[in-house]
DNA sequence: AGAAGCTCAA
């Protein structure tokens, strides 16, 4: 017969979990009954050193189950993250046991990470029931837990007033849950109660969380005195505390104090290493990071989704479409390509090395998909000229029942002025009214920029009029409209309008919008007037397009030494189309001499476009400089440099249509009309 | 008899 004290020793001697299985069998051999204190050490045992299956199957095999039993199973399932198992085996214990304090806490943890309220509710409500249960302070930092992870961190406030002593980790649970629910201040507030608070202890955890604090506010003072005040009181150590120091630095765009925390720290995980990653990352330092990637993977430390994730951000940061590739495929191997922030930081690689296919085939792939990831590949297909795509993106965001923000729409408007599609245009503004995102500015002038650039001035002017409380924004996209339209005169009455009988003070782009209306519409003196006011009147810096617009305008009238000057007070590089603009003036003045000046800029700068090339041709000829004429065109032949055909759009029903305004529009307008033949078929 | 709070991305 075994003895009580034998087994005492047994289990103490199993603790390093080696002699289970001896321990096990012994209890078959000796046919040794399990009463329910061997059998719940004998669980819980099993459930700390074997798969939860294993400690299934015992847990079944016993017949009598104590509420140590059934905590022993439920601990096992938390532990092991299956918290949906562990509450409805919860439920099974309530039908037959009454639930300790322990059983409390563990299923209080598992709502919690369930983020089921509802059902953390229901659980507290019987907390309220039993006093004991109800001063348990393990008890009630579970419940502070459960409502700090829903998001209701008053109601854990609520909690954790009603507790008469808290103790160290419940204020740390407290100041936490403030940092988690994006409230750093409150946090630090919570603190500064802790630290006068009598009888508490403050523990290198709860610095971890006030240091987090400081991070997500930038609050690098802050920061600092908190890591004087762990140096006074001595937490100078704990790689936790030490990671989210490092963290603090990164952040707040502190890179050699990050660097030189990391250099010093006596251990490293992959979060000192992560941390680092992304403190370079953010800083504008991506080759630093991916060097720092490469030397952890060097040093064999295994990379978790979230360094990927910084090591992607850094590839995207440098374009390194190669670097990118190379950690797609770890991914891969590691099993975690299918993550949703790991897919959307592929997507933004690919989408910012100019790699659109790419991207949507990690989108097509991806098994959900949320708001963020819909935003990138949307963003990405717009900046990446797949304006069609992007629209049929649109459409499944809606379906999927996100709501697009007001960059989504800006974005799409972006892909209907591309591809000039009124119908389109004219459903996103719908949308916009519906979505009450009709007060957004930047909104209300893509709808203004889109509408014109589809054809649509009236649509323009109906979404201006409608426009109360307008900014500058708002009144430059309005100019920029009549601009598109060759609407010269309007534009002007426009501008007075604004400079005199509104609050709004132009600025640079509103400047360049109306000189390029003038421009547009042959405005010559009036283009110059408004240039010299943007200067002298509003003390604006033209930038290289105002310059341009001016070159354009005096080389109009034929003031090319003049307008040849003021390319030279552009401070910036100077642009090949603004030489090309004087270029073209030189040859409706047929002047030669400052057009091969012009026509010299224009190549070095933009040696491929094929348009300048023949215009000097042109001017060569109209001096019947013949040979010099053959010359340049023969230059083009041999660099079989060929001449950007002009695109144009038509919408019939919801396709779009685009054919090339050269020579061979006729047939495309033929392939167009069959198109309509079958439309109307249809 | 058994127990709690935390750091890297988004």
């Amino acid at each position: 017969m075994i003895t009580g004290e034998q087994v005492i020793k047994f289990f103490e001697a199993c603790k390093n979990g080696r002699c289970l299985n001896q321990l096990h069998s012994l209890t078959i051999k000796t046919g040794f009954k399990l009463d329910t204190f061997f059998a719940a050490k004998l669980i819980d045992l099993y459930s700390r050193f074997t798969p939860v299956e294993t400690t299934r199957k015992l847990f079944d095999e016993t017949p009598h189950r104590t509420v140590y039993i059934w905590n022993s199973i439920l601990k096992c399932y938390c532990r092991d993250k299956q918290y949906k198992e562990t509450l409805s085996l919860f439920s099974h214990l309530f039908l037959s046991e009454k639930p300790d304090l322990y059983t409390i806490s563990i299923v209080l943890k598992a709502c919690a990470a369930l983020k089921a309220l509802n059902h953390g509710k229901i659980v507290h409500g019987f907390v309220r029931k039993s006093a004991q249960i109800n001063r348990d302070l393990f008890v009630g930092s579970a419940l502070i837990e459960l409502y700090s992870k829903c998001g209701e961190i008053d109601d854990a406030l609520c909690v954790f007033e009603e507790i008469p002593e808290p103790d160290t980790v419940l204020w740390t649970t407290m100041i936490s849950g403030y940092e988690q629910n994006g409230e750093p201040i409150q946090a630090l507030e919570f603190f500064a109660r802790m630290v006068i608070a009598k009888g508490v202890l403050i523990d290198s955890i709860t610095l971890i969380s006030v240091v987090s604090a400081c991070a997500q506010m930038f609050d690098l003072k802050a920061g600092r005195s908190i890591h004087g005040y762990m140096t006074r009181m001595g937490f100078e150590s704990g790689l936790s505390l030490l990671n989210a120091l490092l963290n603090l630095y990164g952040k707040t765009g502190s890179i050699h104090a990050a660097a030189n925390m990391f250099e010093k720290m006596p251990e490293r995980d992959v979060i000192s290493w992560g941390s680092m990653m992304a403190c370079y990352a953010h800083n504008g330092c991506a080759r630093e990071a991916l060097d720092l990637f490469d030397e952890m993977v060097a040093r064999g430390i295994d990379p978790n989704a979230v360094i990927l994730i910084s090591a992607l951000q850094a590839c995207e940061a440098t374009c390194n479409l190669q670097g990118g590739k190379q950690i797609h495929k770890l991914a891969i191997k590691k099993g975690l390509d299918l993550d949703i922030l790991i897919s959307t930081a592929l997507i933004d690689v690919y989408m910012n090395c100019f790699s659109p296919d790419e991207a949507i085939e990690v989108f097509d792939e991806m098994p959900e998909r949320d708001a963020v990831c819909f935003s990138a590949i949307l963003h990405g297909c717009v900046e990446n000229g797949r304006a069609g795509k992007s629209i049929g993106i649109f459409r499944e965001i809606l379906a999927n029942g996100f709501q697009p923000d007001a960059f989504d729409v800006v974005k799409i408007l972006t892909a209907c002025s591309e591809l000039g599609v009124f119908q389109q245009t004219s459903c996103v503004h719908g949308f916009t009214i519906k979505g009450g995102l009709a007060d957004n500015s930047f909104l209300g002038a893509s709808l203004i920029e889109s509408y014109a650039k589809c054809g649509s001035l009236d649509g323009a002017i109906a979404v201006f009029r409608q426009i109360i409380d307008r900014d500058v924004v708002i009144w430059s996209s309005m100019l920029a409209a009549y601009g598109f339209h060759g609407k010269g005169q309007e534009a002007l009455q426009l501008f007075n309008q604004m400079i005199k009988h509104s609050a709004v003070r132009p600025n640079e782009v509103s400047f360049l919008s109306i000189l390029s209306a003038c421009s547009h519409a042959g405005l010559v003196k009036q283009g110059i007037k408004i240039f010299n006011m943007m200067v002298k009147d509003y003390g604006l810096t033209p930038n290289s397009k105002h310059y341009g617009i001016l070159v354009d305008l005096l080389g109009r009238i034929g003031e090319l030494e003049k307008a040849m000057g003021f390319i030279g007070q552009i401070q910036e590089p100077v642009e090949a189309n603004i030489w090309g603009a004087l270029l073209n003036s030189c040859r409706i003045y047929q002047n030669m001499e400052i057009g091969e000046i012009a026509a010299q800029k224009v190549f070095d700068l933009n040696p491929c476009h094929a348009g300048h090339y023949i215009l000097l041709s042109n001017m060569y000829a109209d001096e019947k400089r013949w040979d010099n004429a053959a010359e340049v065109r023969k230059f083009v032949r041999e660099k079989q440099l060929k001449k950007f055909s002009g695109e144009s759009v038509i919408e019939i029903r919801d396709e779009v249509c685009s054919f090339i305004a050269n020579d061979r529009s006729h047939q495309d307008s033929k392939q167009i009309l069959e198109l309509l033949c079958i439309l109307e078929g249809r």
